[in-house]
DNA sequence: ATTATATTTCGTTAGACAACGAAATGAACT
DNA sequence: AGTTCATTTCGTTGTCTAACGAAATATAAT
């Protein structure tokens, strides 16, 4: 189905999710990490983050009660792979982006993620 | 602002949208022409490809009382450019798509274009 | 000028989706 | 077993958008 295809642009359709996944560059981060940064409520992050790994951008790895989102190292479909290397230089400049890359580097987990 | 840069990516989150574009690599169309394939109103059409004009992926050419629209030869917007080398491949083997090409070179203008 | 035709714009409606808080799940620790 | 904490799922609300037909615009032909 063209339809079902249609998903992978979905997904970069949000600003949302483009911030997380350029934050995701810099390195593996959790759910309220993330939150941490773009300031939205726990259930909207985690849903982003199930979005990017239904298309394939992403892969989570179980740590004890944490869960380490990462960039997939290895994408299956050749469009995510297209668009995971251009997304290295891709909306670099953005002002947002260049400012939650300098927030998730000093940004403690044991800190933040206590609700 | 990041927002507006989500556009490119919300154009292409259309299925309607997709198989524009791919017909329009084959050659360059009238509204209706477009319309006889998609078989969707005229209006609604129209509006995709002004999406599309608007984010940079086709232009139009005006003939008399038709507006001939074509995939843009020379997008200012690097990632316009990099999707439209890559739209070449991409989604290629779709039933709808080859269906949709095989109906386009036979359609007439003339023909389909009576409302 | 008037008519015909191709397209766009407008107003409306139905469905998709992002956001939230609350409740449910799952894993570590006491 | 019970508690704590990170995360997911659920139900709701407001916003966005694709679709349509009708009206407006623009160009060709009579």
């Amino acid at each position: 189905m063209l339809k079902e295809k249609t998903k992978i642009f979905k997904a970069l359709s949000d600003p949302n999710r483009l911030r997380i996944l350029k934050m995701l560059q810099t390195k593996h981060l959790c759910v309220c990490e993330i939150k941490s940064v773009l300031n939205l409520a726990t259930s909207t992050v985690s849903k982003h983050l199930s979005v990017l790994k239904e298309t394939g951008f992403i892969v989570e790895t179980k740590d004890g009660k944490w869960v380490n989102y990462k960039i997939n190292p290895i994408p299956t479909d050749q469009r995510v792979s297209s668009f995971l290397s251009l997304l290295d230089f891709w909306i670099a400049d953005d002002e947002i982006i260049i400012s939650d890359k300098e927030k998730i580097k000093t940004v403690n987990r044991y800190e933040v993620c206590t609700s």
